[in-house]
DNA sequence: AGCACGCCGACT
DNA sequence: GTCGGCGTGCTC
């Protein structure tokens, strides 16, 4: 019996705090079960137990667990290694890691789980499932599983015969039978079994439209079969899409969802349910999901995997699910596919060189053609002034021709609000953030201005603060202003506009891609958002109304993303019967890369940028580590971003790139400087990960500094 | 990250 | 005279 517990705790300080455990706690507390503690001045917060000891710590005034909330773990030890080693690789703390990883309830609430292990409970029956698209209502699950007895720590993840009794049984739980493949699906098949032998891990580069999501159902299938779960994780917005339904309509209950949008009473029962003798087999979900229990992990899936939605910004963890993923899946012995039209540069690469097995699925599945992409140039057409503000004349000659028959209309813009500025007309004057270092976007519906780095809202002056002329206007296009010139210019169509204002809850999300989806509206707009795994029969016109904001990102990854962009969103036009349209404006039509666009060449896209990345030593030659500096006071991070990247070139030499300031210096009040690590694959990251931490530590004992934020970005996107 | 303590500025 | 700004230090 231990008298200390070392305790994770979700702060961004390094290492584990150590405890007293109180001698009636200690018989039941094991590693993974969570405390709540006494904590600075705070009386209580929850943490979970990472190790048992008997080492009392010397000059330090241990204090007693107040409450073990847990009489069996709820983080397993394949997790918690998991944890750390993201803690470790992305340079962050553990305590930031568990704070992202659990759900609220289980980090926030300190009701302890009253069970007692040995209390009856229904073994043979397979419990009701959330219900998840509806949201709302709880199925009282979460009392009833936390009673459960759980595997022990000590019998590791998959051991045991946790969740043995529902091995084989999955197509008699009433599911539907499978889809049937095509030959060139069931070539695709065998070819990703194949290459299983070989690599753990297999990048299916499949056209949009070739049926990549029946594959994905034939392997979950064959995963279950085995008796192993599944992980089939996806980028935020494509998850109430018609994916998960169809994934739902085979698998039925056997599925459970994970989602951002989900309360974290429903994220906090698929957890407890993954701990339970009866979890899900199949999780689908966003990057989150990947701090999930699993017992018997056998196949990843990572649909569009390019996604840059997989990165954590901010805050710490700034981890990519999808590289997380393939290590979650290598420890557990598992295997992984990713799948995508347009693979990130970096699978492709590691496809290419064998590190991964490639699977190429060329041919779109039912014989549907690939839209014909038309390349509108807008300065031709301001010329001949045949511009409608953003709309070019092809482009709502289109409209209405597709109105005329009945059919739908996707147009895309990469900015919302109305405006991404505002402007005096007579002396020039711009509103921007008090905070940051950007101008205001007009937002015309709500009457005010936003700043889209912070958020901060105020309403519109009616005269120019600088010149008292009441003649401030709106300049650029945003998503909000084309959808007022769109309901101007098409007064019988019916216009829906999806964007982060108009998605704020799941809900509204929803009703917008159902009226969509129910032929209720004709027209959408909207930004990225519009470009994900939408598949309506009846769109045949798809709008890219400024390719030029994409295409001037200044980025090293700004023509890949292009590529991956109009391509998805190209691919949302005509489905069965007729070929669909796409027309993309941009005031470079000239461009190599838009013709490697039209012409569907990822391979012509991939080759011409390997060049230059490799010119330039980008990512996937070289791993980038951005070191991020901010500080209230301009000259103090200035002076600290001087003096940091001295103290790093005596480490990294001329891998140390920078100081510079970002395209937005000044967030949230902080002025905002960087210096980009580049290392090569030869260097030892371990080595380097030590230097920099050192760097930081460093810098942050100055006084001068002291009130300055350090951190780190390991493989930014 | 929070949170408390502590020391200088403009307000009832 | 006080409220409150944020610099500094600490958290088992």
């Amino acid at each position: 019996m231990s008298s200390f517990v070392d305790v994770v705790l979700p702060v961004p300080l390094p290492g584990l705090f150590t405890y007293a455990l109180p001698a009636d706690l200690a018989p039941q507390a094991q590693a993974g079960c969570r405390v709540s503690v006494p904590f600075g001045t705070k009386k209580t917060v929850i943490g979970l137990i990472a190790r048992l000891h008997d080492t009392a710590p010397v000059g330090i005034d241990v204090k007693p667990v107040a409450e073990l909330l847990d009489q069996s773990p709820v983080v397993l030890p394949g997790q918690y290694a998991l944890w750390q080693w993201m803690a470790d690789y992305y340079l962050c703390t553990i305590g930031e890691v568990f704070k992202a990883a659990l759900p609220g309830k289980l980090k926030n609430t300190s009701r302890p789980t009253h069970s007692r292990p040995t209390n009856s409970r229904p073994t043979n029956s397979r419990p009701t499932p959330n219900p998840s698209r509806k949201g709302g209502e709880s199925s009282g699950l979460n009392e009833e599983y936390i009673a459960q007895p759980l595997p022990s720590l000590t019998g590791g993840v998959g051991g045991g015969s946790v969740g043995g009794g529902s091995v084989g049984d999955w197509s008699a739980a009433g599911s539907s039978s499978l889809p049937t493949l095509s030959p060139a699906q069931s070539t695709a098949l065998s070819q990703i079994q194949d290459s299983w032998r070989q690599h753990p891990v297999c990048l299916l580069h499949g056209v949009t439209s070739s049926g990549k999501t029946e594959l994905y159902i034939h392997l979950i299938a064959e995963a279950m079969a085995r008796g192993e779960q599944v992980l089939f994780l996806l980028p935020e917005i494509v998850l109430t899409s018609q994916l998960t339904d169809r994934l739902r309509a085979v698998f039925g209950p056997r599925l459970g969802v994970y989602h951002s949008k989900f309360s974290d009473r429903q994220r906090a029962d698929v957890w407890q349910r993954q701990l339970s003798t009866t979890p899900y087999d199949i999780i689908v979900g966003v990057r989150s999901s990947v701090f999930l229990p699993f017992q018997r992990l056998g196949l990843v899936i990572v649909d569009e995997e390019h996604e840059v939605n997989f990165k954590q910004q901010d805050p710490a963890p700034r981890y990519n699910a999808r590289n997380v993923a393939i290590v979650m899946a290598a420890r557990s012995g598992a295997r992984t596919l990713l799948g995508t039209a347009t693979p990130a540069l970096e699978s492709y690469y590691n496809a290419r060189t064998g590190k991964y097995g490639l699977v190429t699925l060329g041919e779109r599945y039912g014989g549907v053609r690939l839209p014909a992409i038309a390349v509108i140039d807008i300065s031709e057409q301001r010329r001949k002034r045949l511009m409608n503000g953003l709309l070019s004349q092809p482009l709502v000659d289109a409209i209405h021709e597709a109105l005329d028959n009945g059919e739908q209309v996707i147009l895309f813009q990469n900015r919302r609000g109305y405006a991404p500025q505002v402007q005096c007309h007579v002396c020039g004057w711009v509103p921007r953030c008090p905070h940051c270092d950007v101008a205001l976007t007009l937002h015309k519906r709500s009457g005010r201005m936003t700043c889209h780095y912070c958020g901060y809202t105020t309403d519109i002056p009616a005269r120019c603060p600088a010149c008292e002329t009441p003649d401030l206007r709106g300049h650029g296009f945003g998503t909000e202003r084309i959808e007022d010139d769109i309901a101007r210019l098409f007064t019988d169509a019916r216009v829906a506009r999806m964007d982060l204002d108009t998605t704020r809850t799941r809900t509204a999300y929803e009703q917008i891609i159902d009226d969509f989806a129910a032929h209720r509206t004709d027209i959408l707009v909207g930004t990225q958002m519009v470009t994900k795994g939408l598949d309506f029969e009846q769109v045949s016109v798809v709008g890219i109304l400024s390719a030029d904001t994409m295409l001037h990102q200044p980025d090293f990854r700004a023509f890949e993303r292009s590529f991956q962009m109009m391509s998805q969103v190209a691919g949302r036009a005509g489905r069965r019967q007729r070929r669909g349209r796409v027309f993309l404006q941009t005031m470079d039509a000239q461009l190599p890369l838009i013709r490697q666009i039209v012409d569907g060449d990822y391979d012509a896209m991939y080759v011409s940028q390997m060049l230059e990345r490799r010119d330039f030593g980008y990512p996937p030659f070289t791993r980038f580590i951005i070191v991020y500096l901010k500080h209230r006071s301009a000259s103090t991070v200035d002076a600290l971003s001087r003096e940091a990247t001295l103290l790093l070139r005596q480490h990294f030499g001329t891998r140390v790139l920078g100081p510079d300031e970002p395209p937005v210096s000044r967030i949230q009040s902080l002025y905002v400087r960087r210096i980009i690590i580049k290392l090569e694959p030869a260097i030892p990251l371990p080595r380097a990960r030590q230097l920099l931490t050192d760097v930081r530590a460093t810098l942050l004992a100055q006084r001068l500094y002291s009130a300055a934020h350090i951190y780190f970005d390991v493989d930014p996107l």
